[in-house]
RNA sequence: GGAGAGGUGGCAGAGUGGUCGAUUGCGGCGGUCUUGAAAACCGUUGAGCUGCGAGGCUCCGGGGGUUCGAAUCCCUCCCUCUCCGCCA
């Protein structure tokens, strides 16, 4: 979230930011400031009367100890008026409290100045290209199809199983996976991040730090007996470290990184464009993330970008690096770069990461700071991207490199596959 | 699943109704000493809100209650640990 300092102090540029990812904030605004007003001079009263309150008792105390029981009877009695208006008071500042947060949690993110103005994927901003597209023929066959000639996903047996969106993974199928999390990790290592296996499943606290809870419960799969979320992401437990954490300067960069399965119940469409692999209820991923001083976590997303570009590239997949415009970001965004592969037999582009930062909105909420020169506490910066997500590089990896004699596997993975060809 | 113990500052650990935002130790930071370091000694060291400032207010797991006054008493919820049982 916002913090209430970035609205006071700029209020016309907050509203100006926001209407390029085509919110219109004005009222939301004043009414959040207005709320602020009113919580500040309620909170100043009752500091007052309190203060008061706290006098007096103190001089109760003073007067029973001195015997003067009559001087501290009627001080007592001077109590109950007071408590009478702090009770007021108290329900006011909780009013205004309350109203204030229901308003400020609704501001999305404030795009960063590079994000292209524009409310859908349209407007995105092809920022290079890599990669050649292989000419597979006429007879080149989706990836789902593929998966079946060989033997190596059942997506029938998952329904068996489980249900749609949980595929079961067979042979070189399965060996595969085990190999690009193996790859993806070691590279992530080998760039100073941190490798950490986090809980799968988190609580309702750890939701709330990363802004699953309290709006987007629905996309989680819920264990209610014991109130455990299943994560969508390794960013919800790895970020969710950082809880609560007051940093020092010298701590910064913090990069971890984390394989994990993702579940998702996404309740979405059905047809051609969710078919195979493209979109699934349970899939792997592993993630890096960075905590940043603020004045380098532009750098550090820079980092990041080419970072996975290197993965994309050595894995020989055509991709294109694009910068998302206002409308397409998501809510907690300030600059984000999505990595699509091309599948050459399905003809699209398939998002496979999505590299973003997120300035101080997440750490605001997560309560991650660090001490200034001045030893005073300031907000972080967060950052996070997929390093990679599998199912769809699964997806482009079996239909680009198909051939007569079967599907070929990118060099820097043989050694973790120990097979070159699935065949 | 059964039985018990406990949640206090970065950590350890005092504190059972008033001057306690909290003794003390460790750790951290600054200094003295030293060629440098260690040791020793001295000082300092939680977070948030508010105010130009002095200051004021809040926070001892969460919420509620009793009281002039609560870390301390009562209710309730959550969490952790130990032992037993079961189990990879």
């Amino acid at each position: 979230m916002l913090t209430l300092k970035q609205i006071r102090e700029n209020r016309d540029y907050v509203i100006e930011r926001l209407a390029v990812k085509g919110v219109q904030a004005a009222e939301t605004v004043d009414r959040i400031i207005a709320f602020d007003d009113r919580r500040k001079a309620a909170q100043a009263e009752l500091d007052a009367d309190r203060a008061e309150m706290n006098r007096l008792a103190k001089e109760v105390g003073q007067l029973f100890k001195q015997g003067k029981t009559e001087e501290a009877n009627a001080a007592k009695e001077r109590t109950a008026a007071l408590k009478e208006k702090a009770r007021r008071l108290e329900e006011e500042l909780t009013t205004a409290e309350s109203e204030m947060n229901a308003a400020i949690v609704t501001l999305p993110n404030l795009p960063h100045v590079s994000v292209p103005h524009g409310l859908t994927a349209a407007d995105n901003v092809v920022e290079r290209t890599g990669g050649a597209v292989p000419e597979l023929g006429p007879d080149a066959l989706p990836h789902w199809e593929l998966a079946r000639k060989y033997d190596i996903i059942d997506f029938e047996l998952g329904n068996k199983l489980t249900g749609a969106g949980f595929p079961v993974y067979k042979g070189k199928g399965a060996a595969l996976q085990r190999a690009l999390i193996a790859y993806f990790l070691d590279r992530n290592t080998a760039a100073g991040y941190l490798e950490v296996m986090p809980p799968l499943m988190v609580n309702e606290a750890s939701g709330f730090g990363t802004g699953q809870l309290p709006d987007k419960e629905g996309q989680m799969y819920h264990a209610t007996a014991d109130n455990f979320y299943l994560i969508p992401t390794a960013e919800v437990p790895v970020t969710n470290i950082y809880r609560d954490v007051i940093l020092n300067e010298s701590d910064f960069p913090v990069r971890l990184t984390a394989y994990t399965p993702c579940f998702r119940r996404e309740a979405g469409s059905y047809g051609k464009d969710v078919r195979g692999l493209n979109r699934l209820h349970q899939f792997d991923k592993v993630e890096i993330v960075q905590l940043q001083h603020p004045e380098k976590s532009y750098e550090a997303l820079d980092e990041m970008v080419a970072h996975v570009e290197s993965l994309v590239k050595e894995l020989e997949l055509p991709y294109r690096i694009v910068r998302l415009s206002g409308g397409d970001m998501s809510f907690t965004s300030a600059l984000t770069f999505d990595f699509e592969v091309y599948s050459a037999a399905q003809e699209r582009w398939l998002e496979v990461s999505s590299v973003s930062n997120f300035e101080s909105f997440q750490a605001n909420r997560l309560k991650l700071r660090y001490r200034d020169a001045n030893k005073k506490t300031q907000l972080a910066h967060t950052l996070n991207g997929s390093s990679l997500a599998l199912p769809r590089i699964v997806a482009a990896l079996l239909e680009n490199n198909q051939t007569p004699e079967g599907i070929r596997i990118p060099k820097v993975l043989a050694p973790y596959t120990r097979f070159e060809l699935i065949g």
